[in-house]
DNA sequence: CCGGCTTTGTGACAACGCGTTGCAAACTAC
DNA sequence: GTAGTTTGCAACGCGTTGTCACAAAGCCGG
């Protein structure tokens, strides 16, 4: 079953329930109500259990959802379950706040290795990750299997790196700096733009 | 004209627009078409024309969009032209990546102030910005009048952070930190949160 | 044990958004 | 002037989403 895709809309709220959850669980929730969801989320509640019956019961009626259990479901639901390996680039202050940050950690993805070219970061460790230089990007490709390179390095160089990724194989790059980057059109860029993001919470505040 | 708020889905569209526009500008471009923002945004282009129409006649028939004047118009329309203050809280890694970063800037967010607790770094310079105590907040507040508060935090104190800021009538919080934030309902909470979208762009790479 | 309350699961229907197609008008380039 | 490009716009149909309604299932107080 299943066996055709998601809809953008449902798997973009599934991931955005997952979000709402993991926080939930970080903070010591073990069950929630679609109410609760919807209230983090803005996302009718009615939508939500309808999202969610269409793949199973997961919930328990007059008490709500189990977190645990409901966060492996959706992760089922769309397939990305396990551990998935991504590549850091840059090793700056941006670099540093990812690779000490627990946010992929919690969703599955390990960071499988940070590179830089700066030779004052180049071996040093960033948690307990040893900075690699960047001309090794070929062979950890090769041995560890990238499946997304993570972009936090200057923008006059991202096109370059973006380059290199697609060379290796890489199918998702995930860009941090302000580049606007060209790729083939079997890889996604994800640009991550948090003023964009701000500049439309604004609007619907000033309305 | 345009009394009603826009949906949902125009102003999210229209804020994507504005992304890809600031990066094409970046990258030196001057005039772009309806197509090729489609390339960058998935955004069909009639959907895109019909977007950008249904405001003025942005476009020059054969030749595209000035991109300079598209921007300008964007942000006309989602009533966010000018300069907004921001406050950032934490001048960690991740702080000081935000504060170096010209993202916020590009798009009109002023940082007119960084807080921190840390006594090493109070007084310090981030760029061209001195840190401040985050006892400091409520003058800040008071005097500047901060429009977003940008948690950069650990999501052990993000929570009363967000308190401190709806005590100083700050509407709007982005929040980087993993903690699930409650607010009053008239307060918009971000939460930013790569982890996720990326898994959302694994699942259709995985399909 | 029972009756009230909460919450899920589900159906039906209306409304809206969106993709699609098609084409005229305006602009560039040669 | 002619060919090629790109916007602006109308019309249509499909799919998603919001809304209302309600039964079933679990919890809690008495």
């Amino acid at each position: 079953m299943a066996a055709d895709r998601l809809t953008l809309g449902v798997a973009a709220r599934l991931s955005r329930y997952l979000q709402v959850l993991t926080q939930a669980k970080k903070m010591g929730k073990t069950s929630i109500s679609s109410q609760a969801i919807s209230e983090y989320t803005g996302v009718n509640p009615t939508q939500i259990r309808r999202d969610l019956s269409g793949f199973g019961k997961f919930g328990k009626r007059g008490v709500g959802y189990d977190i645990d259990s409901l966060i492996e479901q959706i992760r089922k639901i769309l397939r990305t379950s396990g551990t998935h390996n991504i590549a850091l680039f840059g090793a700056g202050n941006l670099g540093q706040a990812i690779a000490s940050s627990s946010v992929f950690a919690d969703h599955g993805f390990r960071i499988s290795a940070i590179f830089d070219v700066d030779p004052g970061r180049v071996g040093s460790k960033v948690g307990d990750i040893t900075v690699r230089h960047y001309d090794e990007l070929g062979e950890v490709a090769a041995s560890d299997g990238i499946m997304v390179g993570v972009l936090a390095v200057p923008g006059e160089v991202a096109q370059q790196v973006a380059d290199d990724l697609v060379a290796a194989g890489v199918k998702i790059i995930f860009n941090y700096s302000d580049a606007l980057l060209s790729v083939p059109s079997d890889v996604t860029v994800h640009t991550s733009s948090p003023a964009v993001e701000l500049l439309y919470a604004l609007y619907f505040y000033l309305s």
